[in-house]
Parts: structure tokens; sequence; C-alpha cells
DNA sequence: TCTGAAATTGAAAATCATTTTCAATTATAC
DNA sequence: GTATAATTGAAAATGATTTTCAATTTCAGA
């Protein structure tokens, strides 16, 4: 956590920028909550410790935060933008339940490794990648099992 | 094409919803073009033979030919939803350049087998997945080095 | 073929997430 | 400390998508 928040000044001096009280602020919310949060969750988190600090600037430091690599977004499938932490967090996929949304997060070095090589087979140098399942989690086929409908 | 306006009218039928000239004809649209379109280029093709038929409807029938099976939605990295052939068209994922926004599609049997594999093995029953592979297409990578920057 | 209920349409307004504007404030290099 | 360039909050603007609503169209059944 400490590591982060010089992570996030360097990246901030490193571009000109200034640190401020708000963005310190909001980066300790962000880092303080493990849930993909959507940028209106974090307002809101934000705003129980800092009414003062405005939906703007909430909205232009996790574009900062971002470029620091402290966060990557995640897209659920809904359409508004979720953030996960990135800095110390591996990457993962997802398993995205239809039903209940709720998600799981996974790794396969294996198919890591594949996805690197058929982007190498085509010429193209791959820099991230997105590999989202949608599906039915354990829970909500058991429901749909018992209770059927 | 002539198979996908019978699956269309299918599916509207099942649901009680009507077979209108409007619909056709967007639909007819979508099946001319074999590009990722968004709504507002799918409007704008539309309009050229139909100045007639609105932005709305436009939206509103793509929703029905997606449920229809006939669509599918595609992410390339900016916001809005761009739509890709599903019938008769193989599921494959995507090579998206960061620099010139092109893509391409692509398949890897091995890689569909493990993630089917490690949907599994979290209980978790796959419907459909989407992976997306962001980076540098062989043209912007020899832009890069020739002219570089 | 006609009729009527229910579905659909286009245009405009509404919505929702996100971005921009701008005058006032603040951080920081000197 | 001071100047200046960056940042702020609030409100307005944006852009994609959705909804509203009165007028129109579809189509099942007479």
């Amino acid at each position: 956590m400490q590591k982060e928040i010089e992570v996030f000044k360097d990246s901030l001096k490193k571009a000109n920028q200034k640190i401020t009280h708000q963005r310190l602020k909001i980066l300790q919310s962000f880092l303080n909550t493990e849930k993909h949060v959507s940028c209106d969750e974090l307002y809101q988190m934000v705003r129980r410790q800092n009414p003062e600090i405005g939906y703007a600037t909430v909205y232009r430091t996790l574009k900062l935060i971002q470029g620091a690599g402290l966060a990557r977004e995640v897209d659920l499938g809904d359409k508004i933008s979720r953030l996960e932490h990135e800095y110390g967090h591996k990457h993962h996929d997802h398993l995205i339940c239809l039903e209940c949304g709720k998600f799981l997060e996974v790794f396969d070095p294996e198919i890591e490794e594949l996805q690197e090589r058929l982007a190498k087979k085509q010429n193209f140098t791959p820099v991230r990648h997105k590999m989202d399942i949608f599906g039915y989690c354990q829970k909500c086929q058991e429901k749909e099992r018992d209770g059927h409908k």
C-alpha cells in the first residue's frame, strides 16, 4: 500500500503533475477496496470521508491511477467500466456468471502460453489481453436444477 | 442470406413480434456488410436506401438481430458496441492493434479446449467467451521501427 | 377482405456514464 | 514568498443509447 502510493507519486512527478490532497484520498479509497469498483461506487466511498471532493475529480484521478499502472479496466458485460487493482496482482481471466453477475478470477499458464504463441504466429506483438468466460456458476446451476426455472 | 432472413422471421414470430418493412431492411443492410459495424454506421447505411427509417428503430432492430442469434457484440477497446455476424460464422478471438485499431480474427482449437477445461475445473458451465489480445500489428511495428516515433 | 387489438414506428426528449469548461484555488520550482 | 502552471468543483456539454408518445402498421380471426 505504501508502495502503491510511491508508484503513484512517481508517476505524477514524471508527467509534471501535482500531488494533491484529493488525488491521494481517492487513491487511498481505491486501494482500500478489493472490489471491482465502478467510478460511481468509488465516488460514493470517497465522499463518505471527503464530501468536498467532486465527481469529475474522481474520474480524472482514476485515469491517473490507471496511467500509473495501479489499476486496470474490467468489463463484466454491463456497460460501465470497473477497475481492479493491477499493481502486485497477477494477470488473470474472469469467469462471469450470467445469472447472478458474480465472477471468479482464474489463471492458466498454459493458456497464457498459447495466447502468446497465437499472436506471434500472426506477427502480432501482444501487450495485454482480456479473456472473459460467460456462463453459469455452480450456485446458479443448482438453483436452476432444484427450483427449476 | 435467405437463411438468415428466415431465422430472423422465426425468432420474431416466436416472440410475438411483427415482421415489418423496417426490420427487414435493417437486417438486409446488416447482412450486406462484413464489417464490424457500430449502430451509427449501420444507421448511415440504412439511411442511404431508406431515409425514412429512424435512429431508434435501428437500435431496436439490432437488439432483435442479436436476440435471433445473428449478431454478436464485439469490443474493440473503444466504448462503442459493434456487431459482427454470428450465424454461420465460427467463433473466433481478436488481435486488436493499439495503434491503428485494425484487428485480425483468429482461432485456436487448443485454447478453446483449455478454456473449456478451465471453466469446468471451477464447476462453471461456460456459455460463451470473449478473448481479445491487444498489441501492435506487423504494419504498425514496422512503421515504428522505420519512421521511429 | 375487413376489423381491431396489439405491436411498432419516428421524432423528440430523457437517460446515463463520462468529459469538458471555466473561474477560483493550490502546489511547487525558483 | 511569489509567480505560474496545474488542479479543483460545479455546472454544462457530450455521445451513445433508451424511452416516451401519438400516429401508424401488422396480422389473427371474423
